[in-house]
DNA sequence: ATGAAAGCGCTAACAA
DNA sequence: TTGTTAGCGCTTTCAT
């Protein structure tokens, strides 16, 4: 029967006693008698009563709702953050509403449906920083930032250990023997993307090697700007023996390029991603990547979002989590390249 | 403000009329004269007033939610329906909870959280059928299927055209020339991993090829069942010059097993898929497939949920949605094959 | 055209 | 320990 439209006052007058006793049974108040508990539980069972969720919200001025604003919901990233805060949010008692925000102004939108007419009572936000978005975001109001971490203070936020990320891409390729080694970049206007520019550096420092500019090229996180951004770098004339792509997409579109020149991975050219999606390891040559755990980021996400919700006094976190080098075959050591780097080469002319 | 607390009542006291005057106002009813309602409006703009959709929803008996059980949220194809869902949702006023259930325990505790307690007014189920969840689905309750039509009357479902997907995979295969064609099937418990079969068989049937039951292997929709299928089939010593599989992720997986076998795509194997995966076309070769617009079928499903809620005597509908050939690099012509089929040179032993 | 009263199903505050 | 009385913010019904 669940279509019961059975009441807490159905339920009380079945047993015998108040509406308020079946509330406090149903609370596991503690000023209930063990008899009357039994008696209220068996009409409970009896009537096969199910408490409201809509009244219940109604009375205690808070819903058991979150929401959770992505640029899409298909790509594997944003999907897997969404896993993640539901599996936890339902853990505690919530529900997630996840919405698709492409725009600013579809963002703005739904904080207008969503907040201001009080349906849910917490918001986690997704790269809050990709655009104008962030200034549309409401004040006073629980809120989760992942991606990047919130720019004022107040706000709690999970990331990727971004700096971390790069710094071992990078170190892996130069313990492999590389020495000139490029980066595709993701969208800079993003922390992400410029964090990992920073741990870029930072281990090209640390081995003593100083890049130039035109070993960076920007892309926007999709395959074609690794594609694109590849070529780029061969049209300089100055092929790098090592790349590391900030994403994966994009460093399956550096290794498709490569192919289509001809030039062999990883005996040529060594690449290195950022997130190991699912089929990583069923590319040509399977992708040594830097992995990311995002169901976590998105159930940390959510925990911090609820300990927000039932404790406004809670202290704001700026949690980062720990990338992991995943070793396939798209990176070999330097020095057993069969054939001559393509830029030495390209030098010699 | 977007924490005001202003209500329908500070609202009536501000434009001096009753509260139920500005509910009428809010709800675009008739009776309001033209003054009194230029009032209300100014008053609702100057107080910032936003109608609280729980209290709303409680007067009204229904809410404006809808919710989405999926095996998982991480599947492309799974957060694509959600996706399209939605979108289309949100264009109809109400919102999306997606859950996933990848057991029906997990499903059948949604559902009392969900239903039972009167969350939502409608529900999505993304193949029911893949085990004992169907059981566990309410009657009398706006439900809509994705994957599988209801084998039950008064349940709209929404599917690709999955026989036509099939018939369209191997007539691809068959106007290249082959002949000696094998098929990964996904997990055959469910619909459309039959209706593909059918497809199929119908495509073979009609061209006058009787298949041996050798030739068709089981996976499980995943790459490493493709991989295992691939494996398979060369253990028989009859290796097909084509092979049908029935989702990109196998055909993926079936490509690197050849590759790790040194039989050649397409030149000495062709593949075919079913899905078009985002990264298809970066596998090596591109993978040829049969592409399915998702987030038309999740919108679809929508749509029929928000009709049935609405109208409740809304007929049921069984939506079929048509698949469509994408031609790349790992299907070639029979003929121009450069090497002898593999299974060629077996039977010649 | 407008207002007053009642109630949606629950919880909180008080009283007994 | 239990029951009674008030709301939560809105819509609906019925007067006016």
């Amino acid at each position: 029967m669940p279509q019961s439209r059975v009441t807490i006052r159905d339920v009380a007058k079945h047993a015998g006693v108040s509406h308020q006793t079946v509330s406090r049974v149903i609370n596991n108040s503690q000023h209930v008698a063990p008899k009357t508990r039994k008696k209220v539980q068996a009409s409970i069972v009896e009537l096969d009563y199910r408490p409201n969720a809509i009244a219940r919200s109604m009375a205690l001025g808070r819903t058991c709702l979150l929401a959770c604003l992505a640029p899409n919901l298909t790509d594997f990233t944003f999907a897997s953050l969404v896993e993640g805060a539901e599996v936890e949010a339902r853990k505690h008692g919530y529900f997630l509403i996840s919405s698709s925000a492409p725009t600013p102004d579809i963002l703005q939108h739904l904080l207008n449906e969503l907040i201001d007419s009080r349906r849910v009572s917490g918001l986690i936000v997704i790269n809050p920083y990709v655009d104008e978005r962030y200034s549309y975001l409401p004040e006073n109001f629980p809120l989760v930032f992942i991606g990047s971490h919130a720019r004022e203070p107040g706000i709690s936020s999970v990331t990727l250990d971004d700096e971390l990320a790069g710094y071992l891409a990078v170190q892996h390729l130069l313990s492999l023997g590389h020495r000139d080694i490029a980066m595709v970049t993701g969208v800079m206007i993003e922390d992400c993307a410029q964090k990992r520019c920073i741990g870029f550096e930072k281990a090209l420092k640390e081995a003593g090697i100083t890049h130039t500019a035109s070993q960076v090229i920007q892309g926007d996180w999709s395959a074609t700007s690794g594609r694109d951004a590849f070529m780029a770098l061969t049209e300089t004339g100055k092929v790098p023996s090592a790349i590391f792509a900030q994403n994966d997409r994009m460093a399956i579109g550096v290794m498709q390029s490569a192919r289509d020149m001809g030039i062999s991975v990883p005996e040529q050219l060594s690449v290195i991603g950022l997130d190991d999606l699912p089929l990583a390891s069923y590319f040509a040559p399977p992708l040594t990547t830097i992995r990311q755990d995002i169901i976590k980021i998105g159930s940390k996400a959510a925990q911090l979002l609820i300990a927000n919700i039932e404790e406004p006094s809670h202290p704001t976190h700026r949690l980062t989590i720990n990338p992991e080098l995943i070793v396939r075959k798209s990176t070999a050591p330097f020095n057993h390249q069969k054939e001559e780097p393509i830029e030495l080469s390209h030098n010699q002319i």
